[in-house]
This record gives structure tokens, sequence and C-alpha cells, in this order.
DNA sequence: TCACCTATTCATCGAACGTTGAATTGACTT
DNA sequence: AAGTCAATTCAACGTTCGATGAATAGGTGA
């Protein structure tokens, strides 16, 4: 994006070999994690010699970072763009909360049914990382969270008054409840005896919106704040 | 449990050395995930010679097994007895969606706060292999899941005529939501500015027994089955 | 034509990996 | 006192790891 001309159509020469390992990469570490495949493994995969790892993009961290930073950007942009459709359709009121967590959920269920087993494996990967301790908190808030921000301000306007610790812990369970999905284990399968797969994002999709906005309305008061249910004590046992 | 006098004190000998190993690996294992550790190393951080794991656990992967499992049969045994008090409580009117995904959660959450570092370890474990596609739909399947199924029986209880389907997915998500909990990767820290922390599973646990339940009610329909709201299509854009 | 620069290959470094067979210890039985 | 057996240590196997410096190829601009 920032070397204009360079980037796209320099002279003929500029391989697709990078391109080819950040593929191969993305498929390898969201199968088996960052420590569980080697960079070998990696150039292996891509058709290509070890050295042009360090070479193009550099030690198996940066691969690892460079892997992840690429589709969240487009990532970002369209979810940031439909949350704003989402708040001009339903100026001057504010949007229902359901429509913000469609907002939210939606570019990227819909990428990982629709596109490339690219965007599958990305999301698988997004899931191991999230629930890790080592970059959970730091990768996954540095390139996801400024949209976040803006998600949570939405619902401030969709839930007035209502109490930060519940948006944000409504949000936390939210994240969680997605990111298991992205992890597409098979687990539910085996649960359900075949009655749901993993693989049905649509079928997710349907349900994840309204299951986490009734949530949401429950714990951040979707009455008049005088009437608002008070929670549980919960110190039963 | 099998060898009954033999376990508990055989004259003197029998060292603690397997345990040490196994709390090792547990708190590595959590920290760095399977792969991100040696045997090598777990054995260092026991004080203890490599070839005692070998010796005393085996190869690699029963090692992570054996942690797995160890304190997966203490947990299931609680969660099932509270979840019998629950139903027995409530008879001969069933228990509340409400009681119910508190018996389901309330002995991890609890566990985790109130006893030692191993438990917020195991469940940090949990947390990463339950959303890595390799062991996620096996191992947790096999450790959990015959107690998941015996929680679906109390939910289908609490909500009569409830879509199958409907059902397996909200488990799902609050199987995401409370395992991205366990995870605690400071994300929420770090988004809410210090307002909410990850360590603080009392603050969660408050709010995902609500947050959960309204969601159940939701999408299993709380109200009779004739008046029941119809699902949006989710077929926008 | 020649120098240049990027892309690619080759060869190799030391370190760490998981696992195992053989040797040693030490408390108990006979 | 000798024997037994589980527990533990020691040493080493062959393999793979991530990384890099030096050499090569090949199209481009001077």
């Amino acid at each position: 994006m920032l070397q204009s001309a360079a980037m796209t159509a320099p002279r003929k020469t500029r391989s697709n070999k990078r391109e080819r390992i950040l593929n191969a990469a993305e498929r390898l570490f969201a199968k088996k994690g960052f420590h569980g495949v080697s960079v070998r493994e990696i150039a292996r995969a891509a058709r290509v010699d070890v050295a042009l790892v360090s070479y193009h993009v550099g030690k198996k961290a940066e691969l690892f970072e460079a892997v992840l930073l690429r589709r969240a950007e487009m990532l970002n942009e369209e979810r940031l763009q439909m949350l704003e459709d989402c708040i001009a359709d339903a100026a001057p009121e504010p949007p229902s909360v359901e429509a913000i967590i469609d907002a939210f959920t939606h570019p990227l269920l819909n990428r990982s049914t629709k596109e490339g087993r690219g965007w599958k494996d990305y999301f698988s990967l997004v899931a191991q990382a999230n629930n890790n301790p080592e970059v959970g908190g730091v990768l996954m808030s540095r390139y996801f969270d400024p949209v976040v921000r803006r998600f949570l301000e939405a619902l401030r306007m969709a839930l007035p008054d209502c109490d930060e610790r519940n948006l944000f812990w409504s949000y936390h369970f939210l994240s969680g409840a997605l990111t298991l999905t992205f992890a597409e284990t098979g687990r539910i399968d085996n649960l359900s005896g075949g009655l749901c797969l993993s693989s049905d994002l649509d079928a997710v999709h349907e349900r994840l919106v309204p299951f986490a906005a009734a949530g949401f309305k429950r714990l951040c008061g979707l009455h008049d704040s005088a009437g608002r249910q008070k929670l549980p004590p919960a110190k039963n046992r």
C-alpha cells in the first residue's frame, strides 16, 4: 500500500514466492500452531528454498505476524464500513443490537464460507492465537481492538446507560463464542451425532447474532434504567 | 483409583516425582502449548532426570493426555453432582436454565479462583486444546462430552420442545465464552483500560450465567411453542 | 557491454530435540 | 548376606531445528 508503483508492476520481475510462503505458513500454522511447524516445513510446502523465508519475510516470529496482519487490514476495513452503513441506515435512531453484532460477525463468517480455503485457515489461526496466553492479549489487541472499540461505541448508542463492565464482559463472551466457531474442531459434530457441523458457518450466523444480542440486552439492560433487573449475587456454595 | 492400597501407602518408597513431572508439564504446556515445550524443559522444571519422564509417564503425547485426564475426572464428578442437586432442588418442576448453566460453570470457575495455581494452568491448557483443530474435536470430546450430554438433557427439561440444533449451537456458544475466559490472555484488561481483569473470574461468573441463559432462551424458546419468534434469515448482503 | 541489484540457491553452523539401552542406586524380601 | 526389583541416573543415538554468510543467476539501467 505504501510503495505504489513498485508493488503492483515492477517491470516484470518479482515472483510470487513471498505470497506462496505466506500461504503455506497460514495453512500450516493454522493446522499445527506456531511451534508445531518448522520453517523448513513451510518452505517445503511452498516449494521454495529455506533461505528465502528469511530473505522475504524475516524470522519465524515475523512470519507469523505477517500472516496475521495480511488479512486483518482488509477485514477491519470491511467491518468498519458495514458498521457505518448500519448506523446510517438506522439514523436518526440508534441501530439495533442485532444489527451491530451482525456487522461485527458477518464479514468474518461470510468470508470463511464464501471465499477460499485461505480464509478458513486464517480464522482457525486467529482462534488459536486468541486463546493463547502468549499472544492472545498482545497481537490480537494490536490488530483488532481498534475496530472493537468502534463497535463498543455503537453498542453504547443502542444500549444507553449501560454499565461499562457489563458491556466489556458481554463483548468478551461474544468474542469467545465467535472464536471457538472459527476453530472448526468438529467437536459439535461428534456431540450432536452429525446433526450440527462445525463447518456450517451459515448455521452459526443465523444463531450467534440472536444469542449474543439476547445476552447483551440481558446484561446491559434493554429496559428503562429504572426497571433494570439486578444480577444474582452468585455467592451460592 | 484401581490399585487401592499400593497407591496410598506403599511402605514408604514411591517418591512424588511423577506428580512433579505432571505439575511442571501442566504449567509449561499451559504457557507455551504442546509443541512449544520440550520434554527436557519439563524435566528441568520438575528437577528430574529427562529419562524419568519416559519411565513414569511415557511419550510426550501421553504426558499431555495424562495432564489433561488427571483433573478432568474430579471435575466431571463435581459437575454431575451439582447438576443432580439442582435438579433435585427444583423437583418436581424442571430446574431453571440459569441453575443448570451455573452447575455447569461454577465448579470450573470456582476451582480456578479458590484453589491453587495448578487449576488455573489446567484451564488455560483446556482453553488452548479446545480451540486446537488437532485435539479440540477428539480429546475434549472424549474427556468432557459425556458430562455435556447430561447437561443437555437437563436443558431439554428446562426448555421443552426446544429445537435440537439450536440447543447444540447454544451450548457451543457457551463453551466458547467459557473457554476464552479460561485463557486469561489479558486482552480485556487492555481493551477496557483496566476496568475489567481477565483474572477476575468472580466477575465472569456473575455475568456469564445470565448472558448465556438469555441466549439459550432466545434461541431455544422460553415461550409457548406456538408463539415462538422465528429467526431472521440472515441473508442480508 | 558492463556494472548493478534483487532474487535465489547452496552449504553449513551449533544447539536442541525425543527417545532409549545400559548402568547404578537403594530399600525390601528371602 | 545375597538377591530382587522398582526407581533413578548416565550417556549417547540420529534427527531436526532456526538462522546465516557466501556464491550464483538473471534481468535492468547506465
